[in-house]
DNA sequence: CACCTTATTTATCTTTCGATAAAACAACAT
DNA sequence: ATGTTGTTTTATCGAAAGATAAATAAGGTG
């Protein structure tokens, strides 16, 4: 069945020197490559790939988006599936930055500050097309991949912002009175409100701000002046301004 | 190639009379049914279906799932793709309540009320498996329905809210002074908290607090309370709590 | 330059999946 | 009963799509 068909309408091979100029738009050419390099193409090009058109994506296309051809990436992946596995090692594992957790408990600075610049961190890392993308479609495909992840976010972040908030306002540690989950549902409601921004752009394809950065330093605000007294509340205890001015100023 | 292996494998015809009793857990009986009976079943489980699997599910499946051939869906449905059209019109137009527009402007109540009235409500329809998990996977499949929907909610919601708070806060009304993109900013995430939960617990799989109402109110409260401030800075006018409550005494 | 290693391509297999045509059969009217 | 209408199934096509084996050729080494 048509064996030679496909063979004969384009030329098998070019004549040695010539350039290999193709359509513009085109892959400059699938040279030969190490194969750390060819593999390190092939990883980024997935990531950008999948995150545009979901895990159902096709092979034959990243390869043509690559300008290599299809058997090739069997090369370097046993499989489809170890190949979105590396693909989610790449955007989870790679982009978090351990660093974040000390900007959060440095308490030589105001809270207010230091939140923001988590946020505008976290936002300038995450709140990008693959990440968002990626995330997504993972959680839609039932790994649970998200859920660990967020088990870190909630374990690392969620858990020293409200720890802060109660040094800050003069409340029980942790350790003294444990986290509730009312607590951390005040910080995911401030998590939510920036991963949103990146839904809105990344996702439904809607205009955002163009100055996040601004967005976010309006949201921890607003975020750090309203929860006090809720946490009070919470806690049992009473954080009135003047508390919080002074555990303010105990801090060095 | 092999034409009558399968067919012999299986009982071809039922003797008249018999119940045709299937193993447990299949679907009751392939029925004959009255063409639109027959298109709601279709309809109903092929929402419940795509929200599982996304859109890539196959049509084998769905009809398996309906106890029912897979080109029986064709009588139906001339294409796969009409298909889906359907679930989004089902599950977009259908769940839309004409009475939330009302609820807001009803300014016989508190705003609070009537804002925590609505997101209770909202909550309720939206914040379910198939309405969170069809919204993501046609907004990521690039669709413009997610865009258009929420030109809707904007429009009708949001707009709404930020005409009440301003004129709870004796602030100029929209007709007057515009609504910055900043205001809708501020509704944008309280909008995000509320929908975020449902995207932990559909999207992400995990566990969210029992009483999504209470968290509802919380929020809502949250919001109450601390927005106005902001939109008094926004406007350029100022809302200070007596002008507040002197706005709210206004109202009958 | 000849040779060897191995990156890359060509050709092809198998399965899956949307879709169609024709056969079968259930319900109803006469 | 018998015929007619229209729902449902059987059988099958053709085009993807993941994966594999064998052939080709680029680059380094003696």
């Amino acid at each position: 069945m048509g064996v030679s068909k496909g063979a004969s309408t384009r030329p098998k091979s070019r004549q040695p020197g010539t350039a290999a100029r193709k359509a513009p738009g085109a892959q400059p050419k699938p040279k030969r490559l190490p194969p750390d390099e060819r593999e390190r193409l092939i990883v980024r090009e997935a990531v950008a790939f999948f995150a545009a058109r979901g895990f159902e994506g096709q092979t034959r296309e990243l390869a043509r988006r690559l300008g290599i051809t299809q058997p090739l990436l069997y090369r370097y992946f046993p499989s489809k599936e170890a190949l979105l596995d590396r693909v989610y090692q790449e955007v989870y594992l790679n982009r978090w930055n351990p660093h974040w957790e000390d900007i959060l408990e440095d308490r030589t600075r105001p809270l207010e500050d230091r939140i923001v610049e988590f946020y505008s961190d976290y936002a300038r890392a995450v709140l990008t097309y693959e990440w968002i993308r990626i995330f997504m479609f993972s959680g839609l495909r039932g790994m649970d991949l998200n859920g660990r992840y967020l088990t870190v976010v909630r374990d690392r972040i969620f858990a020293r912002v409200i720890r802060e908030i109660r040094f800050e306002n003069a409340l029980p540690s942790p350790a003294e009175v444990p986290i509730s989950e009312a607590e951390f549902e005040l910080v995911w409601s401030l998590h939510a409100s920036i991963f949103y921004i990146g839904i809105r752009k990344w996702i439904y394809g809607l205009t955002i701000p163009d100055d996040v950065s601004a967005v976010v330093v309006a949201l921890t605000t607003a975020f750090i002046e309203g929860v006090p007294a809720v946490v009070a509340r919470l806690t049992g205890a009473t954080a009135t301004p003047r508390a919080r001015a002074a555990a303010r100023r105990r801090t060095p």
